[in-house]
RNA sequence: GUGGGCGUAGCUCAGUUGGCAGAGCACCAGGUUGUGGUCCUGGGUGUCGGGGGUUCAAGUCCCCUCGCUCACCCCA
């Protein structure tokens, strides 16, 4: 052990040079967002923990067991988020952003955290992209978060994601298919804990991913056969809008997302070399949310795409980028005059537009050499007393081994020049 | 929250029936007091995760603990 102190269990974290694909997938996603016309949302990362009990929901998992709530000075409960949705809505609210043009498009990213036992791809602070789409009923837009996913995905060279498909139904056609369900299951010989997740979120036991449960459940009544008219109007409209942009997807009528206040369309991005934890990613729509939390009727569909799952999958499929030191210069001084010399030199450069770097540490030449080889710099600007003297200083070309002697002064125009 | 596997150098790992902590890579220095990659020489850089116990002696055996990891559950 190299230090008194850890990091927190299960938090995940990216140094070099694996941290490059993290900077890279997460540049690229900004990107393509921006293309689709979302704006960029930066929000806390702890809001008042009600807010994510009515919003996220009472009965969930994620706020019965997997917050990390805390008591501030003041005597506020605050919970650090497990999710994005509630608090962009809830931000939107509060700044009126609704009573503008709609839909309300905005994306967002950072740090989420659930207080959940580790695993391969899960841990307690982890990282999302986010998209909202707030303010329109319009299938299209279930589809275009859709596309704009799948759209980021291919910039990052993924190719094995599969997308999962269902509609939830809605406050008219869910709780009639809801209670229906309830009743087959209250017949079928479940255990205690699945018995009492009948009572409180019977969806969810479709979902279960244990074989005894799944082959109980296999006649089960589905949500899509007992959609309303609205609700299968929407979801084939969204399913019509996918095929219009070639779109594959996977009709999944057990799927059933975690969080209470998903509707109508609900969706998942797998991917198929991750193990247990194969979901990167998912999304829906949450007409209800907003009233859930106090505002005005406010319909709303997005998503929330795990950056670390997406990472892991880029190294599984061998596309994860690797860090690429970016330095066209490497400064080489030898001695203490042409190292202060070197020094404003490099600085220059990197005005001038130029990567650049040094050696630092009074290393030797032979050292020095050795950081500029390491830096992937194309040239080397040696400079020693003998060529301070001179008013010049080497410029090596480090893979020709060409070396020419450049006057001080030209430098920066010349170096500039070169690496163009 | 429940179960399985694993913790030895920066990294990947070896370490026999308990007997002086090792290898490769990386790193540092020198060969060359002004020239990198290749080569040669030299250097181990360590709380064997932590604590306790057994023993003449523990990396090795026992207990506890922390962490990592895989799966259940849940989900990103």
């Amino acid at each position: 052990m190299s230090s008194s102190f850890q990091a927190p269990k299960g938090v995940s974290e990216y140094v070099p040079p694996r941290s490059a694909a993290f900077l890279a997938a997460r540049d690229a996603y900004a990107r393509a967002v921006t293309r689709a016309g979302y704006g960029y949302i930066e929000l806390p990362v702890f809001e008042d923990t009600q807010l994510f009990a009515r919003g996220v929901g009472e009965s969930t998992d994620v706020v019965t067991k997997e917050m990390y709530s805390l008591t501030d000075r003041g005597g506020r409960s605050l919970s650090l988020r497990p999710e994005f949705t509630a608090g962009v809505v809830r931000a939107v609210l509060e700044h009126g952003l609704h009573k503008g043009q709609l839909p309300v498009k905005l994306w967002t990213t950072g740090p989420a955290f659930r207080y959940e036992r580790p695993q391969s791809g899960r841990y307690r602070q982890f990282y999302q992209v986010d998209l909202e789409a707030i303010g329109t009923e319009d299938p299209a837009v279930d589809a275009e978060t859709i596309a704009v996913a799948f759209d980021w995905y291919r910039e990052l060279g993924l190719t094995r994601q599969r997308l999962l498909l269902n509609s939830l139904g809605c406050r008219e056609c869910r709780p009639a298919y809801r209670a229906l369900l309830q009743e087959f299951l209250r017949g079928l010989p479940l255990d205690a804990a699945t018995q009492a997740r009948a009572e409180v979120n019977p969806l969810r036991v479709l979902d279960d991913k244990r074989p005894e449960v799944r082959a109980l459940v296999a006649d089960a009544p589905l949500m899509i056969d007992h959609l309303c008219a609205a609700c299968k109007a929407h979801h084939d409209t969204v399913r019509e809008r996918l095929a219009d942009l070639a779109i594959e997807w996977v009709d999944e009528p057990r799927l059933v997302r975690g969080l209470d206040y998903y509707m109508r369309t609900a969706y998942e991005f797998e991917h198929p070399l991750l193990g247990a934890q194969s979901g990167i990613g998912g999304g829906g729509r949450y007409d209800g949310l907003s009233e859930d939390i106090g505002g005005p009727p406010l319909p709303g569909i997005g998503f929330g795409l795990g950056l670390d799952r997406t990472v892991l999958a880029m190294e599984a499929e061998g596309v994860a980028a690797t860090a690429q030191r970016a330095c066209d210069v490497y400064g080489v001084p030898l001695g203490e005059a042409a190292q202060r010399r070197v020094f404003t030199l490099v600085a220059e450069l990197r005005r001038a537009g130029v990567a650049a770097d040094m050696a630092y540490g009074g290393k030797g030449l032979k050292g020095a050499m050795k950081g500029a080889d390491r830096s992937g710099a194309r040239f080397a600007l040696i400079l020693g007393e003998r060529d301070l003297a001179e008013g010049v200083a080497q410029v090596k070309e480090l893979a020709t081994g060409e070396q020419t002697a450049v006057p001080l002064d030209d430098i920066v125009t010349i170096l500039k020049g070169k690496v163009r």
